[in-house]
DNA sequence: GTGGTCTAGACCACT
DNA sequence: GTGGTCTAGACCACG
């Protein structure tokens, strides 16, 4: 996955959303450890604070902690990643269902809708 | 529907979004009169300017036009609508959709989940 | 209460400290609005980005919350702030008992030792 | 005693202070001969320059002295001792009463917490 | 070399 | 005038 960013939401916040996702995702395995904080603010082009800010958010939400002095890694509980990753599930959902319901359309006709992407 | 906002996007986006839905659904029918800003932002509990910014959106998306000195209609070309209906719909389902496949879900366990929901 | 700081530890921690025991004790009323980052940070003499932290740790902990463009807002849930402060007590009580106990020193002992502070 | 550690402050002040307790508790007995330092980083699993260090405070502090050559042993000046141990207590007991007092509870009120925390 | 904190200062959107 | 975000750059303690 690429690091680009869309202007209309903060980068941290965006940051945040794709390091969850690689974490839910097992691309950064339960226990590893992260790229330094200098690093992933190199490799995403972005201030090391802004970077530090979205990390903070991952920690205080669970799914990495720090070792003081030698690095970050994201948590071993596999408990708290697969709930985060229902939790991410289940608020997607909610909204683009909501978003739908609003729109007056039927559960057949998303799926309906949901098939024909797919084959595009 | 109710007028609630969430506070972490603009208000007038979140209005723009509300009274969008309302015409696309006819909730405001093609060519009907809308209530004056001062009513609209007396219900929605909204800083004139903010309801006045929102409707000038919707203006220049073709969605409502302003009749010098007698008030704002929904337009009367159903065609601007139901497109408006579909771009939305399709912007949705996208964003959706590339959420979902960035979590690692395949169609039909997206299928499946929703309709999970549909039962709840 | 004076705004001053150790040098120990993190400003903002401290702040947040301080705040919350306004809020606790009702110097701040629940539902009230706080001043301005902008005022806060010039009375403590601190850089508003770091006032702005603390607020932020306030925020996520459900004591105060952001009215856009409008201020910041001590919670009116006056449950959540009765169940901080008996947070909070619990929290140095028990920090305190188990330093004690490592100490050896019984409970009786440890009144006594409060009841001769509070003569001096 | 285990040893366990915090994320969130120096690990050689932790040492430092387990240490204290150790010798103040007696379970270091005055005179009696510490571990060598390699066993003791290894017993805490920490790094041999950081158990250095904790050792350095404690015998900047004359609690512990060196034996050149030889290893290194507890003060055997009991006077000393009871005098840290009087020290720790009052700076425990003042902070603690300090906290207390901001968040407006009375000499009795804390006792009666503590006779409940007893309970338990 | 690691993360943590802080300052200074700027710009932005919103109301 | 309000909060929010971001950058640049510095310094620190720790191991």
């Amino acid at each position: 996955m690429k690091w680009e960013f869309d202007n209309d939401r903060p980068i941290y916040v965006q940051i945040v959303e794709q390091l969850k996702i690689r974490i839910i995702t097992h691309t950064y395995p339960p226990g590893s450890k992260l790229p330094s904080v200098r690093d992933l603010s190199m490799e995403t082009k972005v201030n090391p604070n802004t970077m530090q800010k979205a990390l903070g958010e991952l920690e205080s939400a669970g799914l990495i902690y720090t070792q003081r002095t030698n690095g970050k890694y994201v948590t071993d509980d596999v408990h708290i990643i697969s709930k985060e990753k229902e939790a991410l599930i289940e608020e997607y959902m909610q909204a683009f269902l909501q978003d739908m319901t609003r729109l007056e359309l039927t559960t057949e006709e998303i799926i309906s809708y949901i098939r024909k992407e797919e084959k595009q």
